[in-house]
RNA sequence: UCCUCGAUAGCUCAAUCGGUAGAGCGAGCGGCUGUUAACCGCUAGGUUCUAGGUUCGAGUCCUAGUCGAGGAGCCA
């Protein structure tokens, strides 16, 4: 007989049914003279299953001491329609095997709830929780949802390098590669001569994989990445991590508008995928998440209005005239605070909306200079809760301008030698954005820190696991 | 990196003026019960983050550090 998924018993289980199941013992309780109930979850859902083991199943008097919270046991039994409230269908044990004991004295997850903080520290375990379960789930059907969206619309799945010799973009600090060996360097008290390194040049972690991209949207057409991305910023916040996941589509052809459209109904479409197929999940997040359970209601408000599209300019007057009091002071030509963000998505407009036009001075290098010589083809998506979710542009397709950019911005473009090959053959007007994956999780789970939105969170100061 | 707050039982926290370290939950045992964040009783469980210092006496005050949380900056 072959194993029976809860979410499938519980789906389609019938009464009657032999079945073979197999988990994780979440809780018991024992009627002492009768039998057993217990807790059974296997990963595949949300809910648990509830086996009912009695005094008749073999070895019932030994193993069932061993049906602690966090022991794994297989269960042989039938299906029956459960006489109680609370559930449809419950599994009346025939065998019970303990596969492996969980010792109570020193099992960490207990049956009531934990701190988030708690639990980041018991990474290996907290996946057997409600909450990061469903976080799991959550995460592997964005996953699939964005390839989805890409592939559904023809775009193609670039693998973009992780290692890298070009410093991207300057988009921040960057890990440093090597196997140079440290202690040996420092004690001989020499220069670091990168010509022994192994790439016999310097190599680090990649912060962006939009400059590859832009390689295969000039060749292939349009196209998207989706990859770990690392930055060796000290940022200690609720959104930040050192290594994060990065969806960046890059289309050629598309101008800003293009660009927005499509960021818009890229982030549409992968909630309502995630809604629609995660839904005990997402009403857990809801209820117990989400302390005003608005999660689900500011997320079929994304669904069903369009974005806000609004100049940086027109936000600088807007944000002025609000009447509303800020720390910092609004000006023309400084970036925006995120105290202005989220007055803009969360109070004003209370749904996501797209900066665009932001002053060239605030930009990288790549992004296309408009005609009034002050700003560039640059959009930043904000979302309630999170903030930027997204950031975009279209690219400088002019040779000429590019390389005035790059001399404003004092880049070698020796150093850009292949990127500005892709002006100098064949350039075309493309455009393209990064979406930072685990802050559209936070976006869709409500989660509060973004180091509950990814298995393992590297920030400064913690790698473990 | 900066600002604020915090670290006490397995977990979440309390401990008044500097004077015998407690509770709830969890766990163990017993009871009760088609139970379901079950319920009732009993029991065990402590290097009060680390290193110094002040004091007759420090969980409490001082100094330095480590780690954590929230906010800011940077950004996705």
């Amino acid at each position: 007989m072959s194993r029976t998924r809860v979410v499938d018993a519980l789906k389609t289980g019938q009464a009657g049914q032999t079945v073979d199941v197999r988990g994780w013992v979440r809780t018991r309780r024992d009627s002492k003279q009768a039998f057993s109930f217990v807790e059974l979850n296997d990963g595949s859902c949300l809910a648990n299953l509830q086996i009912v083991i009695d005094a008749a199943v073999p070895g019932y008097a030994d193993a069932i001491k061993h049906v602690t919270t966090g022991a794994s046991i297989a269960i042989e039994g039938e299906i029956k329609d459960s006489p109680a409230k609370g559930q449809r269908i419950e599994v009346h044990a025939k065998l019970l095997r303990v596969l492996g004991e969980a010792d109570p004295l020193k099992y960490p997850l207990q049956k009531k709830g934990h701190s988030m903080e708690f639990l980041r520290e018991i990474a290996h375990l907290r996946p057997r929780t409600n909450t990061f379960g469903a976080v799991t789930r959550v995460r592997n059907a964005a996953s699939a949802a964005i390839h989805q969206f890409f592939q559904s619309r023809g775009f193609v799945y670039i693998q973009s390098p992780v290692i890298t010799t070009s410093d991207c973009e300057g988009a921040g600090q960057m890990f440093q590669v090597t196997t140079l060996d440290m202690h040996k360097l420092a004690a001989s008290g020499k220069p670091v001569n990168f010509e022994l390194d192994f790439f016999a040049k310097p190599a680090s972690l990649t912060v962006s994989g939009q400059l590859e991209a832009e390689i295969f949207a000039t060749s292939v057409g349009d196209c998207y990445t989706f990859g770990p991305t690392f930055r060796a910023e000290n940022s200690n916040t609720t959104r930040h991590l050192a290594e994060f996941w990065m969806v960046e589509p890059e289309m050629p052809f598309y101008e800003l508008t293009d660009n927005m459209a499509l960021a818009e109904s890229f982030i549409k479409s992968v909630i309502g995928d995630v809604l629609k197929n995660c839904e005990a999940d997402m009403a857990f997040f809801n209820e117990r998440i989400d302390e005003k359970h608005e999660l689900l209601s500011t997320l079929q408000n994304i669904l069903d209005h369009e974005f806000i599209r609004l100049p940086y300019t027109e936000a600088v007057e807007l944000l002025r005239n609000s009447g509303q009091k800020f720390e910092y002071q609004v000006d023309w030509g400084s970036d925006l605070q995120s105290e202005h963000e989220r007055f803009l998505t969360e109070q004003h407009f209370k749904q996501p909306v797209i900066l665009f036009d932001y002053p060239r001075t605030l930009k990288p290098f790549y992004m296309r200079c408009n005609d009034d010589g002050k700003t560039v083809r640059a959009m930043d998506v904000l979302v309630p809760r999170v903030g930027e979710i997204i950031g975009g542009s279209q690219r400088e397709e002019r040779l000429d301008v590019l390389l005035e950019r790059m001399q404003e911005c004092h880049l070698d473009p020796a150093t850009y030698w292949w990127y500005v090959d892709l002006r100098r053959y064949g350039t075309v007007p493309h455009s393209g954005f990064g979406l930072g994956f685990e802050r559209l999780i936070q976006l869709v789970t409500g989660l509060g820190n973004i180091r509950d939105c990814i298995p393992f969170p590297r920030v400064p100061k913690s790698a473990d696991f």
